[in-house]
DNA sequence: GAATCACTACTCGGATAGGGTGTGTCCGAGTATACATGG
DNA sequence: CCATGTATACTCGGACACACCCTATCCGAGTAGTGATTC
């Protein structure tokens, strides 16, 4: 899987401890973590695309959750970096060579079912949880996180 | 997702179908669906490493079903191909530069754990379904298929 | 005639190249601020 | 003193190289069968 993901499920969370109220740059955080802030800007912007971020331009400018946080899914996330596409992808091999069956095949071939089973327990699972909820566990584990983030990435 | 996966499956079928009593060669499993032999070698290799088929060199050597398809689940197969890591990995990038717990976190990151979640759900769903459940589905889709595989892929 | 041995043909197994996607970086587009200038 | 225009600094956005893993392939290791050879 991506790593951006995981970039991206932690930008999340520091933008909402720092405030709606402002715009963090992707250069701040970038630092906060130490990761290359030129690409983490590109996976800012799969988030933009997606809906989840806005961002403006010039000084003053950065980024800001689109919505709160309990309007978020984790899947939310995943889609957006990692794109709409299933991990597996039936190619239908059953249809090729001469194992194939006479006519078009008019139902779904099995293991395209079960895995597409799989994948679906995954995006349900994913899509059950809101970045709220990954918030409020963060915050049980961490509980000085938000200070930390809004002293570092604030701007104050 | 490893498009072997894919080819693993469907070869694993038609060893059943061929029946145990005689081995398959890596050639004619590709020849049935037009799959370049060699790489097909390559991931039925993984498969008798991860003990789901026995090979034997030679002429009437081949391939075939090391136990009973009741007894092998998806999730083996596709770990067999993928490997065991989950494909999220946390990088645990909340430990590194300035944004950093002091000390060393005692609890998994939070993200982690959603993570987590949606994969074991994955796994799950992967592990509650065996060879067998696919092969009787595919069957009452596809009655003539076993029929094929022993015609094409039988030593008559 | 039967047993043994070497040879051959065939298949798996691991080592070896090529391509596509993720990873990382750079420069241009866009905007708020600050300052100089003129009224 | 105030308004306006301009220059500037700063940030996002998309276009451009690099690297790693999946894909694909080839040759060597290992084995069953076959035939010749010898007792």
């Amino acid at each position: 899987m991506n790593e951006g993901v995981e970039w991206a499920l932690h930008s999340c969370l520091n933008l909402a401890w720092v405030g709606e109220e402002q715009a963090v740059t992707a250069a701040r955080l970038a630092a906060y973590h130490e990761l290359p802030s030129a690409y983490l800007n590109k996976q800012l912007q799969a988030l933009v695309r997606a809906g989840i971020l806005t961002s403006v331009c010039g000084p003053k400018g950065g980024f800001r959750l689109a919505r709160p946080l309990d309007r978020i899914t984790v899947m939310d996330v995943v889609v957006a970096i990692e794109g709409p596409d299933d991990a597996f992808r039936c190619t239908e091999i059953r249809g090729k060579g001469p194992g194939a069956a006479p006519g078009k095949p008019d139902a779904e071939c099995a293991i395209a079912g079960a895995m597409g089973r799989a994948e679906l327990a995954w995006r349900r699972e994913l899509a059950a949880q809101t970045l709220d909820d990954v918030r409020i566990q963060a915050e049980r584990q961490a509980p000085t996180a938000p200070d930390r983030v809004r002293r570092l990435l604030g701007t104050g």
